[in-house]
RNA sequence: GCUCCGUUCGUAUAAUGGUUUAGUACGUCUGCCUUUCUAGCAGAAAAUAAGGGUUCGAUUCCCUUACGGAGUACCA
């Protein structure tokens, strides 16, 4: 086990970055970190209809906001590269000839029509059509199985398309292995010949995926679910190559919040959160996707309600920054089970980030995106987060929450008013303007101090009093305490908050 | 359909063949902050899918069923 440990993330660049992929690679870089390791960016992009422009630049740029950049990849330390495989595209032929040579792998001539048709034949029949020992000479197929060696070399030399098929052997028990899951005992008979090689010159990701993990030295492959069947595939490929197969660890799926599947693009939509770490504009539709960054999300809550989606340390500790993440990360505490996505703890999370930015940082951002704000004294904003940040959960409710610090209430609460705006109210606030004006040195505490010390000798309640000047100052029954807004906003324009009041109701 | 994987409060999860009246967090509800609150604090309700085994004893191990998920492409 001294073997260096080496990881990759390997994500097709078809479209910005889901979460999902966003945890996987998050799984590898702290595995990675956790011993000492390699995490490795590869662009699986062979292929070429699906590939989106800028797609790759997201990818890069998502990785960087959250914080854990790939060490090894396009651009950079690049000892094992190219890392795109597009780029690799002529290191795959002579291993595909290989295993063809070898009598392990062949070609096959089938266009994907008679392939459909084929599987709807048996459909309908109520059979399953697999393509391996059970149909692949009885004639209907046309391989160099089933063709003379003639006949092959006279197809492929006169321009046939064709495409390089896997030979799974017959009434074999493949015994797999999985960090996460245990064994896996697969019979092949069920396993079809998996295609290696596309009729335009590209492998497969099967192929393409085990020469790269092979050729880049990776030690443990790490990645969804969703290639949990594919499996059998790769620990035949690596013995067919006769090369030692690197440990697999299989993350469970993040589901929707509510209803059934896997979580997508849509459900983001549909419930009002985002499913991607960044905006995302697409290059042809111009649709645009909401990003966690743009949304308000601090990346620290990202990496933390991610690493939870599946995985947890074993002890009652919820907060984790990302280093605490490598000293604590285990594949062995990840789950076998799929894991519901919830957008509410997700806040949860964000709130308690929100608590540890500094007051500067946030003025700065609060201040860059409301326009009100552009003349304010960043100091000032400062003071004003301090007051209401506990009850934040995004920069951008800042505003709903502290609004009345930076501009007089326009309208009071209607139904604030109703209650707090009574007979005898007006008395009250004269009263009070005139306390306020009294006050030479205007401080929370000798405000408080004063008007306090009024209402008890006066025995008036503390309701009557509190409420009607809170309305008069913020316009509605909320925020911070009533002092603090009157230090804050300044004695004469408290004294002009009142007046309105007065006019007013 | 077939293959594989899974199943603890609404959600994420902890724990263990007996010490469990199954722990924690989010969410929900209630109360308290001497009477703002979306925050904070305190408390409450809330789960081992079902049925069979194995065992002195199972939520924990095995089987079956149900349910959920993934795969089933010349996509990754």
């Amino acid at each position: 086990m001294s073997k260096n440990i080496r990881v990759r993330f390997a994500p097709s660049p078809t479209g910005p970055l889901h979460i999902g992929g966003v945890r996987t690679a998050l799984f590898n870089y702290l595995f990675a970190k956790k011993h000492k390791g390699t995490f490795v960016l590869r662009i699986e992009d062979t292929d070429q209809k699906r590939y989106v422009e800028g797609a790759e630049d997201y990818i890069v740029n998502a990785l960087e906001w959250c914080g854990f950049p790939f060490d090894e990849g396009p651009g950079k330390n690049e000892q094992f590269g190219p890392y795109r495989q597009s780029e690799r595209k002529h290191l795959y032929k002579q291993y595909v000839e290989q295993l063809i040579n070898e009598g392990k792998a062949y070609y096959a001539f089938d266009t994907a029509e008679q392939l459909d048709a084929h599987r709807k034949q048996y459909e309908a029949e109520g059979k399953t059509f697999i393509y391996n020992w059970h149909n692949r000479d009885k004639g209907h197929l046309v391989n160099s199985l089933t063709l003379t060696p003639e006949e092959t070399q006279h197809k492929i030399v006169s321009g046939d398309d064709y495409v390089v098929r896997f030979l799974s052997p017959k009434d074999e028990t493949l015994h797999l292995k999985d960090i996460i899951r245990g064994d896996i005992k697969i019979d092949t008979n069920t396993l079809d010949d998996k295609v290696l090689f596309k009729a335009d010159g590209m492998p497969t990701y099967h192929l393409a995926n085990i020469v790269d993990d092979y050729l880049m030295e990776i030690s443990h492959v790490i990645r969804g679910e969703e290639w949990l069947p594919s499996l059998a595939l790769h620990f035949q490929l690596y013995a067919a190559f006769g090369w030692e197969a690197p440990e697999f660890a299989h993350l469970p799926l993040i589901l929707k919040p509510t209803g059934k599947g896997k979580l997508n693009k849509r459900d983001g939509d549909k419930l009002g959160f985002p499913v991607f770490p960044l905006a995302w504009t697409d290059p042809k539709t111009k649709a645009i996707s909401r990003g966690y960054k743009e949304d308000g999300y601090f990346p620290e809550t990202v990496v933390n309600f991610l690493a939870f989606l599946g995985w947890n340390p074993g002890t009652e500790q919820e907060i984790f920054a990302l280093d605490d993440l490598v000293n604590a990360f285990d594949l062995n505490n990840v789950n076998k089970s799929g894991a519901r996505f919830d957008p509410d703890k997700t806040k949860w999370f964000n709130h308690h980030y929100m608590q540890e930015q500094s007051h500067t940082d946030l003025a700065k951002a609060f201040k860059n995106m409301q326009p009100e704000l552009a003349n304010i004294d960043e100091g000032y904003i400062a003071m004003v987060i301090d007051l209401v940040k506990e009850r934040a959960t995004f920069v951008n409710d800042f505003w709903n929450l502290a609004n009345y610090f930076f501009v007089a209430p326009r309208q009071y609460d209607e139904k604030a008013s109703k209650k707090a705006f009574k007979d005898g109210t007006k008395e009250i606030l004269e009263t009070l303007k005139e306390l306020v004006e009294s006050i030479e040195n205007v401080t929370a505490e000798n405000l408080q101090n004063t008007i306090k010390a009024w209402i008890t000798s006066n025995e008036i309640g503390f309701g009557k009093v509190m409420m009607p000047l809170r309305l008069a100052l913020v316009g509605a029954l909320q925020g911070p305490d009533v002092f603090d807004i009157m230090f804050m906003i300044g004695k004469n324009e408290s004294i002009k908050r009142i007046e309105n009041a007065i006019e007013t109701m």
